[in-house]
RNA sequence: GGAGUGUUAGCUCAGCUGGUUUAGAGCACCGCCUUGACAGGGCGGGGGUCGUUGGUUCGAAUCCAAUACACUCCACCA
């Protein structure tokens, strides 16, 4: 037999991973069958593979490969996204390098820059999920800038225009000063940071007065246009209707009053600089204040700066509170932890700034989405907890900022032909762009140069909330056979850290753009972190390199090892012992398909005792089949791939192989045999979408098969009926040969050597299964007596009594210690049951089924307490 | 500040609408086995008063309340 002992997954994995790539076996199109599609979350374009990415699209291949074996059509759309800032920012850093500078390069010219950029890297995630096995439709590879995709996008984006949702407005927004760019709200993140809070003597005009201000922010106060205290502050009633004077800038600003203002907090006195806060913004806009910016894109200050002009804005910080001190505006300094904004990408601190945006109205769009998930439940989120956090977002949608300050991206379709507010059109092209400037302008004498579109590109979100939809070219032509066929899809697998991100705004547009929910389930997983329950990322260095990984345990065992330990949308602790136990796993079956193969075939009679561990396993394995279908309806697959484990090490390899295993170099009868490949063929069907590879090897060693018998595309198997008693008997018998295997251990007899075995037959048990006890416990006889057996080890299992006779000396002291432990356990445990049953209420309360159960109980305890007690009065 | 989720063996988790043996699994741990598929294995074993305190009930890990701790999300007052 040329099978080697240990297997080797490098060698296998490529062969069949090229076998089903070129048998065409994860092509979908559309026919008869129901349709079973996945969208993948596109990772971006430039991104590597990272554990998040492994365990993510390990779910969805163990989800499309069942559904391929179910029969159905099982379609799964791979792709990319395009990452505007993530990938411009890489892009940007790469010219940095080569010395070139973006200021000074053309948007086509960067566009060359990035589209070479994207084709270089481009395929290199792809093709690692390839190497997990991930079995993607290939042949519908897209990527969020693929020319039908922008399309779409642009389409889209003039509809929700023409249906007056998109404005241009005038806004504070989220800003980047790295990036330099302004991001939507869902991608600024809160951090705590250790601050200070400076106290601030400002002079009041014409008054040796000062008032004292708190901020975190001096060096805004160069944009401060009024202090604000609260009306019914009694301590400031000196101040009203006077005017303050900036430090630094002495520019005289107005003090207003506004409830706004907390009095307890800080000195109770607020600066106000409308073009620095969102709250400043607000007041300033209802108390009429002038606004002024100081600082420049980058976030260095402007020439309202004054003498810090071009200098960064931390370091303008401390040069300011320095010149304060000095001059002795500062007047006190406290430690202060506050929450700042940083960059979701660029991790830099966030700008708030007003400028001119892009915005989406959200809320009528919600509206559709929200009854979806929580009402009508059309589309389901596994775990429902999520259910909550959706609903909060959904409810407080705010407008989605949309335009970005940067190049890599769809180009906004907005046609400027004026300077006024409105002097623009939106169109798909300049030529259609032009026709409508002149139709609104009424200046029929406008040429196409008179037009220039807007600078920015589009989210990137705005393209992925699409993804559903435009992969299948739903938005260009709705009515199309692919989108009709596969849309709604059926699952969708992502973190959640991108609920609001995608999945909310994916429902939103489902329903805006079809009418229809994009999926039917959201599974959403945890988050992969590291053993100290660190979120595993390339900073902290603790995120192991994914296709390092594979090598070293194998996809399947990697497969394996990331879902024994991910409890639906529990976060995932990983360590690479799990990828080392799914390792083991693949070895264990390995050795259990040579085991079967090396055996010889005979046409002797079937041993009784194999016939009985063949009807047992079909009993079992159904029995199994039905756990394990109840799991995977829940989503709960790593309880499903736990359910597979134990059945195919515990019953079919530790069980059933000992029991049908011939003696050693002996052949097996061809009946056994038969019977056994075909439940190992079944077992490999349950492990298919969990161990593709080794499955599929094993599958095509077991015999010859043409590509049509291929396991990634053979059937899952049919639950069938099975009889719950033949499991009963078996895990009696089981006990039986513990019991056995427990007595050969204390006394050092070794299984070789044949024992006798005499039972004491209470349980009316019937010697069916006497086969398998002799087998595996190697016992020559078992003979039923009707006394006890004097000078012999004994055990019992329920009311059962077994003996068996030992050489020499019996310790009788061990033997009455043991006896009498179980007995006090029984005991203790009779008189729980009795306790319940002495209680009238219970009696007359509880269910008769409950009551029943009890009893029986309390009787079988009774029966074995009889057993102990006449076996130590035996001894005694 | 608001909301949510969780707290069960050393670790990670099951335990669904309260009652199937005085709580289960996998891993880890501890013994003993160079047995002939597999030492990446076999056999056996130890280990938890189910976060705490009350309450409902004939009966609570399971329901309710309070409390502590942990985590997550949202909002944000300088």
């Amino acid at each position: 037999m040329d099978i080697p002992s240990k297997y080797e997954p490098q060698i296998v994995e490529d062969h069949w991973y090229n076998y089903w790539m070129d048998n065409k076996y994860f092509h979908s199109i559309p026919d008869s069958r129901k349709p079973y599609t996945i969208v993948i979350p596109p990772p971006n374009v430039t991104g590597i593979l990272h554990m998040g990415h492994m365990l993510n699209n390990t779910i969805q291949d163990v989800l499309i490969r069942r559904a391929r074996l179910l029969g159905l059509n099982a379609c799964w759309v791979p792709g990319t996204d395009h990452a505007s800032i993530a990938t411009e920012a890489k892009v940007v850093a790469r010219l940095k390098e080569q010395g070139i500078d973006k200021k000074d390069i053309s948007r086509e010219e960067f566009l060359d820059h990035a589209w070479e950029w994207t084709h270089e890297y481009g395929g290199v995630i792809l093709e690692q999920l390839k190497k997990l096995g991930c079995s993607c439709d290939w042949d519908r590879t897209k990527f969020t800038m693929d020319d039908d995709m922008s399309a779409s996008v642009i389409k889209v984006f003039i509809d929700l225009f023409d249906k007056g949702l998109i404005y241009r407005g005038y806004r504070m927004v989220n800003w980047d000063p790295q990036a330099k760019t302004t991001l939507s709200d869902e991608e600024v993140i809160y951090e705590e940071r250790k601050g200070e809070l400076y106290y601030l003597a400002y002079s009041i005009e014409g008054s040796e007065e000062k008032v004292t201000i708190a901020t975190t922010r001096p060096e805004t106060i160069l944009g401060d246009t009024a202090i604000c205290i609260n009306p019914n502050d009694d301590r400031f009633r000196g101040l009203k209707g006077k005017k303050a004077i900036v430090p630094i800038c002495n520019r005289v600003i107005p003090i207003i009053e506004d409830e706004y203002v907390t009095m307890e907090f800080g000195t109770g006195c607020l600066k106000v600089t409308p073009a620095h806060d969102e709250n400043d913004k607000l007041l300033g806009e209802k108390h009429k204040l002038e606004t002024i910016d100081i600082f420049n894109e980058d976030a260095s200050l402007n020439s309202f700066g004054l003498h810090y002009e071009g200098m960064d804005r931390f370091d303008a910080r401390k040069a300011i509170v320095k010149e304060l001190k000095e001059k002795g505006f500062l007047t006190k300094v406290e430690p202060y932890v506050n929450k700042v904004g940083t960059s979701e990408r660029t991790k830099v601190v966030i700008e708030p700034r007003l400028s001119d945006q892009w915005f989406l109205k959200m809320e009528n769009l919600a509206k559709p989405a929200l009854s979806a998930v929580l009402e009508t439940r059309e589309v389901k989120f596994y775990p429902r907890k999520f259910e909550n956090t959706y609903r909060h977002w959904m409810e407080n949608i705010r407008d989605w900022n949309i335009s970005r300050q940067l190049w890599w991206g769809q180009r906004i379709p907005a046609y400027y032909y004026g300077d006024g507010e409105n002097d623009f059109v939106v169109a798909d092209s300049l030529e259609a762009a032009l026709v409508k400037a002149k139709d609104k302008s009424g200046n029929a004498g406008l040429t196409a140069e008179d037009l220039k579109q807007d600078e920015d590109v589009l989210d990137t979100w705005f393209s992925s909330w699409l993804w559903p939809i435009s992969v299948f070219g739903g938005i260009m032509e709705p009515d199309n056979k692919e989108v009709t066929y596969y849309y709604p899809t059926s699952d969708l697998v992502t973190a959640p850290d991108i609920l609001f991100f995608w999945v909310a705004r994916m429902i939103i547009a489902g329903y805006e753009f079809r009418g229809e929910r994009p999926f039917d389930n959201v599974y959403l997983t945890g988050i992969v972190r590291d053993k100290e329950r660190r979120k595993m990322s390339k900073s902290l260095g603790n995120s192991p390199d994914a296709l390092d990984l594979i090598s070293k345990f194998g996809a399947d065992a990697v497969r394996v090892g990331l879902l024994l330990s991910s409890a639906a949308g529990n976060d995932l602790l990983f360590d690479e012992a799990l990828c080392q136990q799914g390792k083991n796993f693949a070895n264990k079956i390995w050795n259990a398909f040579r085991l079967v193969k090396g055996w010889e075939i005979t046409e002797t009679p079937q041993p009784e005792s194999s016939l009985k561990g063949i009807e047992w396993y079909a009993a079992r394995f159904n029995q199994v089949l039905t756990e394990i279908e109840d799991h995977f309806s829940k989503y709960r697959i790593s309880e499903a791939l736990m359910a597979i484990y134990k059945l195919v090490w515990d019953d079919f390899c530790s069980w059933l192989l000992e029991i049908v295993k011939p003696a050693y170099q002996q052949p097996i009868d061809k009946k056994s045999y038969t019977a056994i490949i075909a439940i190992f063929e079944n077992n490999l069907k349950l492990l298919h979408p969990f161990m593709p590879f080794l499955s599929e090897e094993i599958w095509q060693r077991i015999s010859d098969r043409k590509p049509s018998e291929a396991l990634v595309i053979s059937s899952w198997p049919e639950l069938e009926s099975f009889n719950a008693n033949q499991i009963r008997a078996f895990e009696f018998t089981a006990e039986v040969i513990s019991g056995i295997r427990n007595i050969r251990k204390e006394k050092n007899i070794p299984l070789r050597e044949t024992l006798e075995l005499s039972v004491l037959n209470k349980e009316g048990i019937n010697e069916d299964w006497d086969v398998v006890i002799k087998k595996l416990a190697n016992v020559g006889q078992i003979n039923i007596v009707t006394e006890a057996v004097d000078g012999a080890l004994s055990f019992r299992v329920r009311s059962n009594e077994y003996f068996i006779p030992v050489a020499g000396m019996l310790d009788i002291e061990a033997e009455i210690k043991k006896i009498r432990e179980e007995l006090s356990y029984t005991k203790g445990f009779l008189e729980s049951v009795n306790k319940k049953l002495a209680n009238e209420r219970f009696v007359n309360n509880a269910p008769e089924s409950v009551v029943t159960m009890e009893k029986k109980k309390a009787a079988d305890a009774e029966a074995k307490i009889l057993t102990l007690e006449k076996s130590l009065s035996n001894l005694e």
